[in-house]
DNA sequence: GGATAACTACGAGGCATGTCGTTGACAGCG
DNA sequence: CGCTGTCAACGACATGCCTCGTAGTTATCC
């Protein structure tokens, strides 16, 4: 019920990925706040934080109010949406549609999860295992 | 001591991801037998497979042996060193650097894991909360 | 030995991505 | 009013990816 958002929306590139990060993280942003947040230390120019914008509204990557001057854009597709969407590519394309596979190589890497982590993909081991919901 | 390990091979485009799956499949092949194998459907051209291949050996994601007329082709990057790299990528890029995120995304989607993949989950959780190895 | 078939090598082109420069519009201040 | 600074829009360009056509080489078969 919540999505109306459809699939509709391509997978961000590395760069569109980025910069939605940084929506994710900051709620709505300007041009000139999203260029001063992200992209002030690579010395990268403010056009290219105004055209990445653009870009991505034509994709729907993002929405963007223009009723003001300095028009404010916000992210359109959900940090959980995208990841599911990246999730499932990389079963797909590396995994060879296994997602257990992908849960190993995950565990054994090198950030180790801390133990409430453990507790709770423990706990959504269970809700599997006993015939839970998806 | 981290930092720069000698990744000295990059990571694999979606095309060349495709050729590799074949290569890990079949192991050692022609660019005749790839292109049979994976291009044929799609009537994509055989020097594209040849040229495909020849771009991967000078990146160095396949060993070439060229003592035959017919160059004979194999993977030179493990699968699984493949996937170690594309998980470590997105664990980055889309999951904030925590695998376990990651974990329970991947656990929530749709192909879901039998009751024996979930056991070896569970395996590596105990082996992992008891002070376990990498 | 000469035609034929299969192979490698190389360059070029179409397309997406990410970068920027330039232009024109608009607000605020004197 | 006219200046100055900020903004959105657009085109252009470099690079990487993927595709193919063409050329040149080597094996094979009459």
């Amino acid at each position: 019920m919540r999505g109306k958002s459809n699939q509709t929306t391509p997978k961000p590139t590395e760069a569109e990925l980025g910069i939605l990060n940084v929506l994710w993280e900051h709620g709505d942003m300007t041009v000139r706040e999203l260029h001063e947040a992200h992209y002030r230390d690579d010395g990268t120019g403010y056009t290219t934080s105004l055209k990445m914008l653009q870009i991505m509204h034509a994709k729907g990557l993002v929405d963007r109010d223009d009723s003001q001057r300095a028009h404010v854009y916000r992210a359109a597709i959900s940090k959980q949406h995208n990841q599911r969407r990246f999730v499932s590519d990389m079963v797909q394309r590396v995994f060879d549609g296994s997602p257990s596979q992908l849960v190993l190589q995950a565990l054994g890497g090198q950030p180790k999860a801390s133990r409430e982590e453990l507790e709770e993909i423990r706990a959504l081991l269970d809700s599997i295992e006993s015939g839970g919901k998806s």
